[in-house]
Formats: structure tokens, sequence, C-alpha cells
DNA sequence: CTCATGTTGCCAAACGTTTGCACGCTCCGG
DNA sequence: CCGGAGCGTGCAAACGTTTGGCAACATGAG
């Protein structure tokens, strides 16, 4: 017995009112086949369709067909005002052709990202774009790929997963970032570095670095990783860095994303220093509302809404063609100065230090 | 013909390789019915299905089972940051029982919501909850409702929709927000109001005028409603009100939302003026890094994080008995003092005015 | 009048599961 | 030794669709 929802009416209750049969009113029913179908008879079961109220059942044609029309998208944290802009610009794109979007969130869990892709794989979703992957996540991701017909990479890429990807230019973000800190006249800096263990934030650490090193300028660290892009490990590893430092104090960080960057603002705050006159901080990702924050967020911008969007044409592109070999993208990373980033005062620090 | 994924292993494969029948194998693997089958033969089948990397198709089962373990959540704006973490609340509930969230956003237009309940059914989805819902929607929910088994309303109340809501008390809230401008000493108040036709927004506005009104104070209007919770909607609210006020001027302001509140402020800023020295605002929601702008936001809190996991709660209540009669919730509202808003300077404000 | 041709709609199988029913076996008491 | 109970398993129908194949019928040409 079936717990079907009461009141269903189903194609069969449709071609029953059309007087036809019910392959009949499937078929008039799509415009695809509803060609080999006279017209009469399209009007009639439209008509019958339309007074039943029929709708039809996306579960059942799903099983049939074999495409589901969802698409899943893994994002690493919800509560990341970044991804909003990123998943709406996708599932617009997709909406737009009768897909319908899943979301999931992995808090940089491996073990959740796997449960999470396993869903989406028994749910049998015709896409999925990941924002979430981690380079330990590569086989895992592979062996993935090969049953979902469409797969993409946002954000996040993993060298070797052979995934189309939207990303930016990470290490440019990263050079563009310590450029302005060094053009600022910084001479020790820090970095508060995204989780390891993902290319992302490894070329923004490495684009930052080396720049910081041409220049001939310092960079402290503390060789450890935000587990995760939130407020408190900002705070953390602010604190951290700070502590561990305190003969040579940074006067600038990079943080490798904006979350993280308020809140080692607000660790520079508690401390009772003040950002930018003590320590300038920039971030990444211009999330939305941090160029309101006291002070004015600089950072680097990572539009969430143009990589949804490319993401959301890749995908389409895939679906329309499974052997289409379609092209990644790297967007070139633009550096939004504001207001947390200041020239580097050696007298004001100087007289702070000494106060 | 079917155009199955490749290489999908299914129940009849794992039947076959553990030398069973298809629906021994299924009732093995199915912990609630394995009690009827020997434990030699479930450990078979449940190697078998290990080593073959078996996945049950969620899909054929839902037609099936009539469930598809899905819940809908409907918002009305995925950029707003107020949405992450209630979204995140909700999915986090469901999926520990396995059910899988499925978001959609209205930008607050009618048809959109339309089209999206019709998805969702189509879909057959289990439960869905809306934070979306107008009050011209009424009669479309209730349609809705009688085909979903569960459905709550959060945030968002439509009186006569008999549906079980999650929501904050925000009458309270509005009176809050008066009780807190007034006490500052402002005598001439205006409010920001969220979009018409929204239970939500119209008590928030009910309990504000009145307790305005009750403490002697004027409230000027524009009779205008924020077409969504946007920042640029907030300018306009903003810059109406003090064009059209200009005689007598509002010196706070209370907005229906954290995003109408920033962009107010920001429009304030445009106009030289200052917050909260020359005008109060207090926004609504407390969204994540409201706390953090400039200045930092004085507003109503809405845990949206709470409401997302009594929502699901009540989800959860409503699948294991469609016939509960879960106990609705409502919030008391908590005002957030910081720092957008100020005690009314007369002095100040007069010199200003002259200047 | 017949036959090729084209149109229209019906039949039935299939997608991957779940589940009521019945079958066959073992065991045990009478 | 028979009969029923009880257990484990297999059979087949069903969920709501889609679709290849075919039957039925009409049309027009030879």
């Amino acid at each position: 017995m079936t717990r079907g929802r009461p009141g269903a009416v189903t194609l069969t209750d449709v071609a029953k009112a059309a007087n036809v049969h019910v392959s009949t009113a499937s078929r008039a029913l799509d415009p695809a086949m509803s060609f080999r179908i006279s017209a009469a008879t399209v009007d009639r079961v439209t008509a019958a369709a339309a007074r039943l109220g029929y709708m039809p059942d996306m579960i059942a044609q799903g099983l049939k067909r074999g495409t589901t029309t969802m698409v899943g998208v893994i994002v690493p944290d919800l509560a990341n005002p970044f991804f909003g802009p990123l998943i709406r610009a996708l599932s617009e794109q997709l909406e737009r052709r009768g897909f319908v979007t899943l979301v999931a969130e992995t808090l940089e869990d491996h073990d959740r990202f796997e449960r999470t892709l396993n869903h989406l794989l028994g749910r049998r979703v015709n896409a999925a774009v990941t924002t979430a992957a981690r380079a330990s996540d590569r086989d895992l991701l592979r062996r993935f790929a090969e049953r979902i017909p469409s797969c993409v990479l946002a954000v996040r890429n993993i060298a070797g997963s052979g995934l189309p990807y939207v990303i930016q230019d990470d290490r440019q973000g990263g050079e563009l970032a310590a450029g302005h800190l060094t053009e600022l006249g910084h001479d020790v800096l820090a970095q508060l570095h995204g989780p390891s263990d993902t290319a992302t934030f490894t070329e923004r650490g490495e684009g930052f670095r080396r720049t910081v090193g041409a220049a001939g300028r310092v960079e402290v660290s503390v060789g450890e990783y935000a587990e995760g892009l939130t407020l408190s490990e900002g705070k953390r590893l602010m604190a951290l860095t700070l502590d561990r430092n305190e003969a040579n104090p940074p006067t600038a960080v990079f943080a490798h994303a904006d979350l993280l960057a308020i809140g080692a603002i607000e660790e520079i705050d508690r401390r009772g220093l003040r950002c930018p006159q003590d320590i300038s901080v920039i971030g990444y990702d211009d999330a939305p509302l941090v160029g309101h924050i006291q002070p004015p967020l600089s950072t680097i911008a990572l539009p969430g809404g143009e990589i949804g969007r490319r993401a959301g044409e890749i995908i389409l592109q895939l679906i329309d063609d499974p052997a289409a070999q379609p092209d990644s993208v790297s967007l070139p990373a633009q550096l939004i100065v504001r207001s947390s980033t200041a020239p580097y005062d050696r007298d004001g620090a100087r007289r702070d230090r000494t106060a």
C-alpha cells in the first residue's frame, strides 16, 4: 500500500478525464512529443489537466527519465554571508531551466563532506557544484564525479580532479593584498591563514608570502590555520599572532576571509589597539556588509554572484552536452581599499609602544 | 530506454551477488524489516552491498514509499545574511533524520512564490517551511498545505492559514524599539516599514506606533513600504522620509530590518548627517555582523538559529505523527542596544538646524 | 479495389524500490 | 505420523511516469 498524497491527481486521472490513454496524455503534455498527437487531442488533454490541477510527479518522472532536475550545491558554511549571493546567482541561473537547488553544508569537515556527497548521489542529482572541497577530498571527488553527470568546482579548485572550475586567481589576490600593505610601508606582516589543505588558501598564502619577500619585508607566522572561516577563528588566530610575536609585532595582517578579518579586528579592539592606526587589516571576499563595518574593511573582492552565475552556465552546458569540455574560468582578483588599512605610521607606532 | 547512470549498482545487483531475491535484499537492508530475515542472510546481503558500493536510489524509494525525505525551505532573499543561520539550524535539525533541504527564494514576489510552491509540490517534498509568506498568499498557502504533509511558517505568520508557526512577538518588538527611542527623548520618530501585506511588519509597525502615541510623541510617516529587505530600499525610504518631512524631521527611525537600517545610515551619511548624533537608527533582526558595522547597530534580536531549530522540531514531530497538533511558538523579542541610537540632543539638533 | 503511406492513439514494458501474500521448511506437541 | 505454528524467503504487484512498437484507421495513388 502506498502513502500517496490524498488528492494528488495523476496523469491517469487526466487521461481518464480526457478520454485518452495515459500514454497519449503523457505525450500531449510533453511539448517535445506532442507533435505526434493531433491538435484536438492535445487541447482536450491540456484542458483536462488544467481543470484537474494536474501536476506531474517529478519523482516518477525522475525515476523513468533518469533525470531529477536537481542540482546540489555544497558550501562550507551557510552562516558566512559570502555564500548567499553565490547560491542565489547559481539557483537563479538553474531555475530558469527548471532545475532546483539542494544546499548542504560541510563545516570544513571531511566526513561530513563525504556524507553529503553520498546523499546527493543517492538522490540522483543531475549536477553538483561544490565550494567546499579540500585537497584531501580529491579521491572522493573523483569517484563522485564519475557518477554525477556534471560537477563543477567553485571558489576552491582541486588539482588533479579533472573537474571544470570557476575560481579566482587566488595567488594574484594574495599578491594584491601584499602589494597594498607593503606600499603602505608596513615592514612586518602576518597572515591569518584559511584552512590548510585547500589550494585556495595556500595560493593566497603563497602569493602574499612571495610578494612580501620580494619587497624585502618580513612575514611573521604562527604556523596555524583557521579551522573555519568564522569570527571566532579570526580572533583566535589574531590573538596567537600577537602573543607569539611580542618582540616584533606585525603592523599589518592579511586575513584569508572577511570573517576572519572582522574577528581579528575584534581582538585588536579588545586589546585596546586600534585598526588601522596600530594594525592594518585586509580581508578577502568582499562579503555583503563588510564595507559598512567599523572600520570599513579593505579587502580583495571575490565576486560570489559572478562565480555562481558562471558555475550555473557550465552546469547547463554540461547538461545539454555531457561530452562537452567546458572552459574553466579564473577570474582576476580585485583590490578594494577602504579604511581598515592605513600607511604605517612609524612615529605613531613608536609612541604607542613606549606609552 | 533509460538514461540511467552507468555504473549505478541497484538492489537487484546486490541481491544477485548475495544469491537472494531482491525483496529479501530489500528487507535485509532495512533495519525496520530485517528482523524477519535470518542473521546469516542479513550479513551476506550487507556484505554484498558494501562490496558493490550499493547506494539506494532515493528516487525509486520515494516513488514507492511516497516519501522523499526532502523538505523545502522558502526564504524571501538569500542575500540577506539573516537567513543563513536560520537555514543552517533547520537543515542541521533535519539532516539528523536523513532529510535534505531544498531552498528557494521569492524576492517578495507573489508569482514567484506560487511557482516555488508548485515546484515543491511536484517534487513531493515531505515538508516545507516558509519565511516568505505574505497575506495575499494565504489561499495559495492553504491549498498547498492540504497537499504537503507538514508545513510550518517561520518568521512570518499568516492569520487564518491554520498552519503552525514559529515567530517572534513582533508587536512586542515594535514596542521595544519605540520604548527605547522614546526613553532616549526623541520626540519625532519615523519607521522604515517592511513589505506591506505582511503581518510581521504590520505588527512591528503597530507596536511601534501605539507605543509612540502612548508616550505622546509623534510619528511622521511617508506611507510607503519597502519592496524588499535590502540596502537600497533602506536608502530610498530614508531619503523619502527626510525629503517629505523637512519641516519636522524625525530624529529617530525604526527600520523593520537591519538591512534597511544600514541602507538608511548610508543615506544619512550621504547627506552629511551623522548617526546617531543627528538621527538614531534602530534595526531589526540582529543579523550577523550588524554589531560590527559603523556605528554598531542597535536592533531587536530575531534569533534565526532558534527559529530554524524550532521549525525543524515541529516538522519532525509532524512527520512522525501527521495528526499531531504541534504547538506554535512565539519567541519574546529582545532589545540590543549598541551605538546607532543615542539620546536626543535638543541643543545639538537645534544648533544643526539653525546652522 | 488494393496497397503503400501517414497519422493517431493504445499497449505494455520499464525505471528501482517496497511490501502483502503465500509458499516451503523445520520443529514440536499430540 | 499428522497438523499447526513459526520462521525465512520468494513472487509479483504496485508507485506514476515515459516511450518503442504496433494496431487501427484514413488517405491517395496506381
